[in-house]
DNA sequence: GGGGCTTGGTTCAAGTTTGAAACAAACCTA
DNA sequence: TAGGTTTGTTTCAAACTTGAACCAAGCCCC
């Protein structure tokens, strides 16, 4: 079967897209390393936690919302507990499960870098956005992350019914 | 001074584009070192050179183009090169820098996982796209690449015109 | 109620990335 | 042309990521 190339407009596109978001993701994670001391991905994390009722979610959720590998993410958990931004609880109905707490740390350290953090994101993107533009993103990230999801490679908790569990009865705790 | 925090619509997008960069480059990572045993940037590395008049670029290019760092990107390439992708030279002309060179083999497994990769780029991003958004995503892309690029933290070579000197007279070498 | 499969999470080694030195060659400039 | 600065690249240690085991605890079903 012979290959279907890219068309001279994707060409473009992805060679735009690939520098661009290496070039936005360089910029917040210097800036965040620089004032949070803690690269996006664990920013992210403790973000993910302060939006939660209870400040908390299980570790499969927690990596499910921020899009990592569950072994990733204990890796960055235990280095986040080790700064005391974060608790690990285990989970009541469920003993194989554990819970990542956001301490009061954890969320002083959040707000102190949230100012900085969204000029960041300011600067290195929506500056250079119009308001449309910021439209046809949401759309376009949406759409890909969707199908991208769902796709069989990446099991996607809560695509399968029966899985779906994430803040059980009241918040598991 | 108070923060301008972003707007409803902002903040969609911010996480639409945060989810499906993430899935996007994990795909491609993930088919690229299964496929050709190594990780997209690598990949890239190779591709670039594959596109330069003797296949060849100084290790300040090659960053430039690829948007990394020199020293991520000295553990590339002798990552490389001892897989014999490719080889090392010593730029004639400027004895303080040296010159990655594309061999026959890294062209050949250049040629040999390109079709696969294409296909993953298709699979995972443009077969979500219209061919508006196609062009919505490069005209987006493209703009805060070239801010980012420009921008003073991260100081471009070709930026500056007594530095342009790419691919010299005759290709560095 | 004891296998056998699935799920939630961690561990471990190997590989990669980061950022701050370190170095050497090139480029001033007096 | 000696001395100081800049530029091109590498080195090194510490941090992070990956993927393949691994280990429990739940689940199923006879």
């Amino acid at each position: 079967m012979t290959t279907r190339w890219l068309t001279p407009g994707e060409q473009r596109a992805w060679r735009a897209y690939l520098a661009a978001t290496l070039l936005v993701e360089d910029a917040i994670d210097r800036q965040l390393q620089q004032d949070a001391g803690m690269p996006h991905l664990y920013y992210s994390i403790l973000a993910n936690l302060s939006e939660v009722p209870e400040q908390q979610l299980r570790m499969t959720d927690l990596a499910e919302r921020t899009k990592i590998t569950r072994s990733r993410l204990t890796y960055a958990v235990t280095r986040l507990e080790k700064d005391g931004l974060v608790r690990r609880e285990n989970c009541r109905w469920d003993k194989r499960g554990s819970v990542a707490v956001l301490t009061d740390e954890g969320r002083a350290v959040l707000e102190r870098s949230a100012p900085g953090h969204v000029e960041t994101v300011r600067n290195s993107l929506f500056a250079h956005l119009s308001a449309e533009q910021v439209e046809q993103l949401e759309a376009i990230c949406t759409g890909v992350a969707r199908a991208l999801e769902a796709d069989g490679t990446r099991p996607a908790a809560d695509e399968v019914p029966w899985r779906r569990r994430s803040t059980p009865p009241s918040s598991c705790s």
